[in-house]
DNA sequence: AAGATTATTTAGATTTGTCTAAACTTTTAA
DNA sequence: TTAAAAGTTTAGACAAATCTAAATAATCTT
């Protein structure tokens, strides 16, 4: 597998994650940044190579063995996010990028002694799972700020959206995994949501609510 | 800068490093284990980015820009070495391939974060001295054991073939860095030389003394 | 259900890094 | 001091991954 193969399946993986449907050739061209055409042309290989079933202008899925190694390609991908933060004290928005380059790294001693390094972690520092040795993880189950309950108490375990704005934004506002959020009110007129954490209140927008996941205390 | 080009700025350094001489086609074509042809492709396009100064038929030789290039690589490589040798515990002869492959990871902040993490370490698990952030580092003054003086004690300090072979050879026979050696005979017949270290003698042949490099005690 | 719009694929071109085979330099050796 | 050998470069081709522009299929609209 080369480095751009690998990339389409890491995309193709995530889309698939995000609704039941078959992934359109559109939604992984946005996804990878590319042309609709490079995409067709990709898949295609991919196809050849039995990582994806695709049928002409139906769009394309992961097979057995796609998915599988999707899933090898992100927990490398999570396992040095959770080095590059634990031991080399990156900050959360600087890990991606770099991590971006490792996850294409070929060893799996490399991999599995790197998870042991760092203890086996079970989520990533966006609250995302780490799939084990043999692919398996944990579903962790959180909703979205946008989503929670007027009144409830609740703990940041993750964000969707890893852009570096967004995540300097957290930063920015002391908005870190592990932190106490309470719902105090949300606006019907724009769906803003405001806060409270750290004895701070905040109004976050429907943008920021939408894209920071909770899980209830 | 693409990864072929980098390895080839690598193999450059490596070579220029082996005599004063500007490096041959044919010898570079040797290192990167591909053909002349291929060779002189690459050197043109090195020499539009003035990363070496090339003369057809002449050889080619590193600019300032392409040798402070080659030594950021060579300082990836070696750091990388001793995390993988020091932190996740892989064996000598396992390094290599692996920081083969980590050298080519773009991220300065990485680079001296890992430097940090691993204590700035001097060299490298063969010996090799690590440029610091700069791209300066100390010469290591180190003999072959084929130059060693018979009936003196040395300390080992590195190793020139990197061939899993050789490595495994070492580790099999319990010679690693810092092992003490003294030198009991020098057998002028075949070169082969019997040494004596942590209470056991060994014969070498000439290969393996060549590859072995001391320091005087 | 036909025309318009949108989505997707194909055809042909481009760049990077490689190759083989042929041409050309340089060196070696008689 | 030339002819052969060795070393190097050029020319032309190829695979990977991408692009633009054109063609084709699917979907929406009325």
């Amino acid at each position: 597998m080369t480095l751009a193969e690998e990339n389409y399946l890491k995309a193709i993986y995530h889309l698939e994650n995000q609704s039941s449907n078959d992934v359109s050739t559109n939604a992984l061209a946005e996804e990878m940044q590319t042309k609709a055409s490079s995409v067709t042309d990709m898949i295609k290989k991919l196809a050849e190579k039995n990582m994806v079933s695709y049928i002409p202008y139906q769009g394309v899925s992961l097979s057995k063995a796609g998915r599988a190694y999707a899933v090898k390609v992100v927990r490398k991908h999570r396992l040095w996010e959770v080095f590059l933060l634990e031991k080399l004290n990156f900050s959360w928005d600087e890990v991606h990028d770099v991590a971006e380059q490792l996850e294409h790294i070929k060893s799996e001693k490399l991999t599995d002694k790197l998870d042991e390094f760092l203890g086996f972690p079970k989520v990533d520092p966006h609250g995302d799972p780490i799939p084990d040795k043999d692919g398996n993880f944990e579903k962790i189950d959180k909703t979205s700020l946008a989503d929670a309950k007027e009144g409830s108490t609740y703990l940041c375990v993750g964000v969707d959206d890893s852009s570096n704005d967004f995540l300097k934004y957290l930063d920015a506002n002391h908005i870190s995994l592990g932190t106490t959020i309470k719902i105090i009110h949300k606006e019907p007129f724009d769906n803003s949501v405001k806060i409270k954490f750290n004895n701070v209140e905040l109004v976050v927008s429907e943008n920021v609510a939408k894209n920071l996941f909770l899980t209830a205390v």
